[in-house]
DNA sequence: ATCCGTTATTGATCAGGGTTAAGATTTCAG
DNA sequence: CTGAAATCTTAACCCTGATCAATAACGGAT
């Protein structure tokens, strides 16, 4: 069982979706393990079937397939929030992306026979997994209407309001990749973005 | 509350992915609505907060947007699937699609304080919400990877092979859209398949 | 059968992002 | 501080799908 310390936010964030009672946290922590990672590391690979659903402490990992040898992103994840190869996971078939650390990062993770029985044992677990799943479709649904609705210099005024840590902590040429775009059209864009503020400047 | 036969469907669809007491059954009947939409009736429309979760009986039913006036479509539902702007159903907000009847078609659906209710009353009724929340979640990775992966003329092969009753029932323009590009370009991508099919064969 | 509105096809041109290549800038280990 | 690797920028050209326009095919109503 995991030292106290490390699953704090994990259980605030719990109780923030759902009040669970002191007893289902008691069998729910029996079964996480803490996990680290160094930058580099592979949580998942293609091929694998993905085991486990990991809770962020600290450090960023990003979400990406391979297509024809170039990495297309799919997600970044950070701290206090999950990552997976969550359809791996729920569908038990080799995983189709990779899952790999982007910085030192320290998990809490939870295997797939132990979260089963969470679910038949402790009754706030479905509860919680039916809410993160929610928040997982809700989460792809503006990442869908962005790639719909918005055009590109849109996206990535847009994307830098929301998640102004990807600029500090992510290379261009990986947020252009998670825009579906390449390193130089991203590039292009900027520097049009930079030439229309200096213009409102004036 | 519904005549019992008006929710076969429902009840088998619900049994085959997690067995339900009869006691919840009744519990869970009791809020359910059956509701007739004639061909061209919207479900949602954009600014309205979705107050329903529809399992459709029979018809079919597409969910899109308007982008600059133009419908971007990017979901058709059939019988035995649940249609809704599950997004604004689960946010309380206003949705940002419209959602309309492409065939005169017959849901039972639930509103959102009876579905809050059932997950307080009925323990399965969690276990369900998670699992439905979870095969949405995996469909839209699947076109979500579909978008990333294939080209477009494999998208149309796939999308035909998995799903070949579009062709009867949707006019290929809306296809077309649901693929992301316009009637003209479809066009041209089938009569090449054709050409590439006709090669084949001598 | 005919008409009209809808849907599908085809061609010409256009625009935006991809590709390639070169150079500039940043980062970081030694 | 220095040099090499990684990252970012810029430019030229290419290619795919968008747009615009005209025509053809289809389908339902009379």
């Amino acid at each position: 069982m995991p030292p106290k310390d490390k699953l704090e936010k994990l259980k605030a964030f719990y109780t923030q979706l759902f009040p669970i009672t002191e007893e289902s946290w008691e069998v729910t922590r029996r079964v996480l393990t803490v996990r680290s990672y160094r930058k580099g590391d592979f949580l998942v690979r293609e091929g694998d079937v993905c085991n486990y659903v990991s809770f962020i402490n600290n450090g960023l990992i990003r979400v990406y397939y391979l297509v024809d040898g170039k990495e297309k992103i799919v997600r970044f994840s950070n701290e206090i929030n999950y990552v997976s190869d969550y359809e791996s996971f729920l569908t038990r078939r080799p995983a189709l992306t990779f899952v790999q650390a982007m910085e030192d990062t320290e998990v809490v993770d939870i295997s797939y026979p132990d979260l089963q029985m969470l679910y038949q044992k402790v009754p706030e677990a479905n509860v919680l997994g039916r809410m993160i799943a929610e928040q997982l479709f809700i989460f792809m649904c503006n990442s869908n209407r962005a790639g719909i609705k918005e055009s590109i210099s849109e996206r990535y005024t847009n994307l830098i309001a929301q998640q102004p840590w990807l600029l500090q902590r992510v290379p261009q040429y990986m947020i252009a990749s998670y825009m579906g775009i390449t390193p130089e059209a991203l590039s292009r864009v900027r520097s049009r973005i930079q030439k229309k503020d200096a213009v409102l400047v004036n």
